[in-house]
This record gives C-alpha cells, sequence and structure tokens, in this order.
DNA sequence: ATATGTGCAAAGATTTTGCGACCCT
DNA sequence: AGGGTCGCAAAATCTTTGCACATAT
C-alpha cells in the first residue's frame, strides 16, 4: 500500500480513500474484475461511494499507469468474415488491427502444463505496438 | 456469395436481401468494423435498413459461425493490478481469465517480417479453450 | 402457408460528464 | 487556501427487445 502512495505522489494525484480502497479491492482481485464489480467491492468499506467515482479512478490508474486493461478490446464489437485461422497486429494507441496469418508465427511451445481443467483448444497471438500513423512524431492517433 | 446462400441453407436460414449486403460489407471490410460502420455500409445499399437489424443478423452470423469476433474481449472494461508481463488463458464460453506467466511461453518466432511501418514492442498470447467449469457436461457456462 | 425477419421505437446496459460540496496537500 | 475529487443525476454510447407488418422457402 505504501507503493500506491508513493505512486500517487509521483504522478502529482491525491491519495484519497476511495483511491486507495478501489486500489486495494484491485490487488485483491484474481479475476480481472471489470468497474461494476469494482463498484460492488469497493462500496463494502466506502457505502456512500458513487460509480462514477470508480469509472474516474479506473481512467485515472490507467492513464498513470498504475494497473492495466486486461485487452486493448473492450468496448464495441469488432468482426472480420476471415474465418482462416490468424493472428492479429493491434496499435495500443489507435487500436487498429491488422491481420497476421497463422503461418507467419511459429508454434507456441509451453515450458511448464497448463492448470489441470482447462482444455486448450489454440492460442492467440496479439502483436502490440504502434501503427505507421501513431509512431510518427507529428500524429496524433485516438483522441480520447 | 453463393457460399454464403448455401451456408445460410445448411443452418435452415432465410436469405434475406438485408444479411447478403450485411455479409458483403464483411467481406469486403479490410479493417475489423464494428455494428455501427456495418450499418452506415449497409445503409449505402439499403437505405431503410435499422440499426437492430444489423445487430440481430451479426449476432445470428456469429451464432452460425459465419462470421467472427476479432476477440473475445469486447463488452466492458476488465482490468489487472498485474504489472509484470503475463499472458491469460481465456475461456470461449464464460470468458473467464486465468493469468499465465510470461516465462511459461517460450518466445515468439515470426516466419517473416513485419509489414512495414508497425512498430511492435510485444507479444501477448492468449490461449483459448474451455475453462473446468464449462468443459464439465453438465454445466452451462455462459447462457447467451 | 408458415415460420422467420424487418423497421421502428422504447428499454437496458455501459460509460462519461456537469455541478456544487468536500477533501488532500 | 486552493486545486482536484466526490456524490449525484443527467447525458452519451452501445446493445437488446416487443410489436405489427413484410419476406423467404
Amino acid at each position: 500500500m505504501q507503493w500506491f502512495r508513493d505512486r500517487c505522489a509521483e504522478a502529482g494525484l491525491p491519495c484519497t480513500h476511495q483511491r486507495q480502497v478501489l486500489y486495494r479491492a484491485l490487488l485483491e482481485a484474481k479475476d480481472h474484475p471489470g468497474p461494476e464489480m469494482l463498484y460492488e467491492r469497493v462500496k463494502r468499506d466506502i457505502p456512500s461511494v458513487s460509480l462514477g467515482t470508480v469509472y474516474r479512478n479506473i481512467k485515472t490508474f490507467l492513464d498513470n499507469g498504475l494497473i492495466g486493461e486486461v485487452s486493448l478490446h473492450h468496448g464495441p464489437l469488432r468482426l472480420e468474415a476471415n474465418n482462416t485461422p490468424h493472428h492479429h497486429l493491434v496499435c495500443r494507441v489507435c487500436r487498429k488491427m491488422f491481420d497476421l496469418p497463422a503461418e507467419q508465427v511459429e508454434s507456441i511451445h509451453l515450458r511448464e502444463a497448463l492448470p489441470k481443467g482447462f482444455h486448450l483448444e489454440r492460442f492467440v497471438v496479439e502483436a502490440h505496438g504502434l501503427c505507421a500513423g501513431c509512431a510518427a512524431p507529428k500524429r496524433t492517433g485516438r483522441t480520447h
């Protein structure tokens, strides 16, 4: 928890009670919770907390790198007719995606077995980085 | 397009004009479009089409395997405090996620260079399959 | 002929935001 | 003291659904 206070100080963020409880909820969670779930957990300590505060602080934490999104693909559904197995290049800024044919990636190997009970069907690879537009110095990409 | 008619017939789906135009829009799209984008494109051919029809048919296509979702992670934002590099196991049915430490996966190799202009930062691996609960015969998992 | 799909509009779910009161530094 | 945050509620965004009419097989 001291780590959290230090990081807030570094980032110039007031270390409010709400933020501490929210961050602790995230630390303790092993189930990759969403905002609604975190709201429920924070409410156990701060019954008066509002969902808006949870959303705002999640965004603040993300912007400052204190926590991470589980994937770059939350938000609107995105689709493709391409049914052949393939991977994706994903731009971390504008979230544009490009196909990467399966044959282009050498097969994946594990060093240890997966946890018992999980039935693996296939590996999907995402190459994360910056697309040409967002890597260029002058362009801004996603604006949110 | 005949492929599409045949698949509809196989699945017992009426092959309506709206569905043909929507499917064609998906075939021609190289940008992994979302529902709103597809709606715009279908409207060029069928100005009276409704957004509800686009959503309904997207769902129908997904349920019948005619198209795919770009990722299993659309929908609500999901978060993690774990900042160490790691991958995920994802259940295709209930979408529960489990962490997979980075060291457990041997490093990824490409057989060809990535397209020029994309600045790769890291590879993220997702192991897709069925979790213990959803693989078991009696349980149902996600119900939608 | 019949089962299913469609357009419309309202509802539901998820996320953002404006505002005045309040808290952290 | 002062700037940022909080709770509240309204708005914005994304997705689903009920209904009456139209369409595909």
